[in-house]
RNA sequence: GGAGACAUAGCUCAGCUGGCUAGAGCAACUGACUUUUAAUCAGUGGGUCCAGGGUUCGAAUCCCUGUGUCUCCA
C-alpha cells in the first residue's frame, strides 16, 4: 500500500464537495489564509467567564439541537467545547453552518466565555468562519483508530482520535523542548555534525550506505555524533549538545529503531563522576516537567526515579563469572570458560569474536534483563569501548556509566579518553576485531586521531536515547509509539 | 532470518461445520428537537469481503501463492 490508494466513501465525499462548493459560493474562498485568534485553546481555558475570545480549530464535534448547538474545536494543547444559537448568529449563518460545516473542518469562532448548566466551559459564538474544508471523514469518535498501519502511516489520525497517542508524541517533543533548555541552562551550546560521513563510527554497528553523486563516492549514514562533538571540544567549544537522529542498520524490534534519537553532549573539565550527577537531574527534571511526579508506572511496572542504585558492573560480573573478568584478553579462553561452566552452549557464543561482545552478551542475559529500578552501571573493562578514559587506578578499567532502566539501556557517558597514545591502540584492536570477523567494532578514524593529537582538555560525554526515555516516561510498549512518523514499508 | 496472528462500509466490529440480495453501531444523507457530553428519535444511501489462483453446484468462509501489518524468537 505505497501509493495513495485509500477509497473515500462515495457519497461522504460527493457530500463534502458540494459543501465546498457552497462555501466558495459565499465566502469566495474554501481553504482560508489566515484567522486571527485572541488566544489558544488551550490559553483560553484559563481565563474567567464572559471574556470575549476569538479562537481557531479543528472541529471535533458536532451536536444539532434544533434551534440551538454545541460542538468542539481542537488542537494539539487542547479542546474547548462552543455553543451557538439561532438567535445569536442570525438564521441564514446558522442554517449555513448547519448545512455546510462537518467534523474535521477547521474553522474560526468568536464569543465569549460561560460554563454550561453541566459546568462545562464553553464559548457562546457570535460569529463563526469558516477557515478550511475537510474533504475526508475523521476517525469514529468513540473507539477512535485502532488498526495500527493506519496509526502508523497516517498519524495525524491517530493523534486527532486517540488521547493516549496525542499525550505521547505531543509529550515527546515538549520533553526534547524542556531538554533544550536544561542544556542550555547550563552553557551548553547546541551544534550540528555531519550525517553524511566518510566511514561512520564512535559506535559499534551497521551503517547505512549512500552515494554522493557530485563527490562520486559512498558515504555512510552516522551511527554516532561522539567522534564530532569530541572534536568541537578540541576547537574550544567548552560544553556542547547535539540531538542527533544516528542510523543503524540492524534488527528492528519494539527497543530498536533504524532511525533514532540520541542527544549526546560533551563538557571539558568535566568527568564521569559529574556527569553521574548531571544526567540524574537532567533525567530527574525532564520527568518530573513531563509527569508531575518521579513515581511513574511503565507497562504495569512501578518506578521510582526519586532514587537510584549503583552497581560495579565489573564486580557484578566477577561474580557471575567465578573469575576476574579483567585477567582475560583472548576471546577463545573466556568463552571455553563459559561454556565448561554450562552457563551457555559453544553454539551460542561461536559467532562472538572479541571480549567486548562476548561479556556484553553474557551481561544483556544475565544482569541487564534484571534491572528494573534507575541504576547506574559504571566501572566496565577498557576492552568495552575504545573511546572511553581508562582509570587512573588501573588501565584495565574505563571510566564509564550507563543508567538503566527496566532492563534497558537510557545512556552511556564516560570520562572521555584523551590520550591520543592510547586512542591510536584502541584503534588498531579494534581493527584487529574487525579482521577477526567481529562486526560489531569501531571503525577506526585516522582523522579523530589526528585531532586529539593536538591536544583535547579533560573531557566527560553522554549520549541519551530519547525515543527510549520517551518511552518510559510516557509509558508506551514499543518505540516506535513515540515517534511521530515511524518507518513504514 | 524463523514462527504465529490478522486484513470485511470512511471508522470500530459481527458474519458458526461453505448455502437467499454480506450485517450492526458511529460517520454521511433527509427530517424533528434551545443545554448537549458516544446527545436522542424516525427514515435513506453506502461493499474490489487485501490481491491473484485453486477446490466446489456454490467461497468473505476451505487450500496455495503474493502483499501489508502486528507479536514473539534469533
Amino acid at each position: 500500500m505505497a501509493e495513495n490508494n485509500t477509497t473515500i466513501s462515495t457519497n461522504e465525499l460527493e457530500a463534502r464537495l458540494q459543501k465546498a462548493e457552497n462555501i466558495r459560493m459565499r465566502d469566495g474562498v474554501v481553504w482560508k489564509d489566515k484567522y486571527e485568534r485572541s488566544h489558544r485553546i488551550a490559553e483560553a481555558r484559563e481565563l474567567a467567564d464572559d471574556t470575549p475570545v476569538k479562537l481557531c480549530g479543528r472541529i471535533t464535534a458536532l451536536r444539532w439541537l434544533g434551534k440551538l448547538m454545541f460542538g468542539r474545536i481542537y488542537d494539539i494543547e487542547g479542546e474547548i467545547q462552543f455553543s451557538m444559537s439561532r438567535s445569536d448568529v442570525g438564521e441564514e449563518d446558522y442554517k449555513f453552518m448547519k448545512a455546510n460545516v462537518d467534523m474535521g473542518d477547521f474553522i474560526g469562532i468568536e464569543g465569549t466565555l460561560y460554563h454550561t448548566t453541566a459546568g462545562e466551559l464553553t464559548v457562546k459564538v457570535e460569529k463563526y468562519e469558516i477557515l478550511a474544508k475537510a474533504l475526508r471523514p475523521l476517525p469514529e469518535k468513540y473507539h477512535g483508530l485502532t488498526d495500527m498501519e493506519t496509526r502508523y502511516r497516517q498519524r495525524y489520525l491517530d493523534v486527532i482520535s486517540n488521547p493516549d497517542a496525542r499525550a505521547a508524541l505531543f509529550g515527546r517533543f515538549k520533553m526534547t523542548q524542556n531538554l533544550r533548555d536544561f542544556m542550555n541552562k547550563h552553557g551548553f551550546l547546541e551544534i550540528e555534525t555531519p550525517i553524511m560521513q566518510n566511514i561512520a563510527s564512535g559506535a559499534a554497528a551497521r551503517p547505512f550506505t549512500t552515494h554522493h553523486n557530485a563527490l562520486n563516492a559512498d558515504f555512510q549514514l552516522r551511527i554516532s555524533p561522539e567522534l564530532f562533538l569530541k572534536q568541537a571540544i578540541g576547537a574550544g567549544f567548552d560544553r556542547v549538545y547535539e540531538v542527533a537522529k544516528d542510523f543503524r542498520n540492524e534488527g528492528m524490534d519494539a527497543m530498536h529503531l533504524q532511525e533514532f534519537t540520541m542527544i549526546e553532549w560533551y563538557a571539558a573539565y568535566w568527568d564521569y563522576k559529574k556527569n553521574i550527577q548531571f544526567t540524574w537531574e537532567l533525567v530527574q527534571e525532564l520527568i518530573l516537567n513531563a509527569r508531575g511526579t518521579l513515581q511513574i508506572e511503565y507497562q504495569g511496572t512501578k518506578l521510582d526515579f526519586s532514587s537510584y542504585e549503583m552497581i560495579d558492573y565489573t564486580a557484578k560480573m566477577n561474580e557471575l563469572f567465578g573469575c576476574n573478568i579483567l585477567d582475560f584478553d583472548d576471546v577463545n579462553v573466556l568463552r571455553q570458560k563459559l561454556v565448561d561452566m554450562g552457563m551457555f552452549p559453544m553454539s551460542e557464543l561461536e559467532d562472538l569474536n572479541s571480549l567486548a561482545t562476548l561479556v556484553d552478551y553474557v551481561y544483556k542475559r544475565k544482569i541487564r534483563v534484571n534491572i528494573i529500578q534507575p541504576t547506574f552501571l559504571y566501572n566496565y573493562p577498557t576492552y568495552m569501548v575504545p573511546l572511553a578514559r581508562r582509570s587512573d587506578a588501573d588501565v584495565r578499567s574505563l571510566d564509564m556509566y550507563q543508567l538503566l532502566v527496566c532492563g534497558g539501556e537510557l545512556c552511556k557517558g564516560y570520562s572521555e579518553l584523551v590520550n591520543p597514545i592510547q586512542q591510536a591502540k584502541a584503534f588498531e584492536d579494534q581493527a584487529k576485531d574487525i579482521a577477526n570477523g567481529e562486526e560489531e567494532a569501531f571503525n577506526p578514524d585516522n582523522d579523530f586521531v589526528r585531532a586529539m593529537e593536538h591536544g583535547f582538555p579533560p573531557i566527560s560525554g553522554v549520549g541519551m536515547g530519547i525515543d527510549r526515555l520517551a518511552m518510559i516516561v510516557f509509558n508506551q510498549p514499543t518505540a516506535r509509539d513515540v515517534v511521530l512518523f515511524p518507518i513504514m514499508k
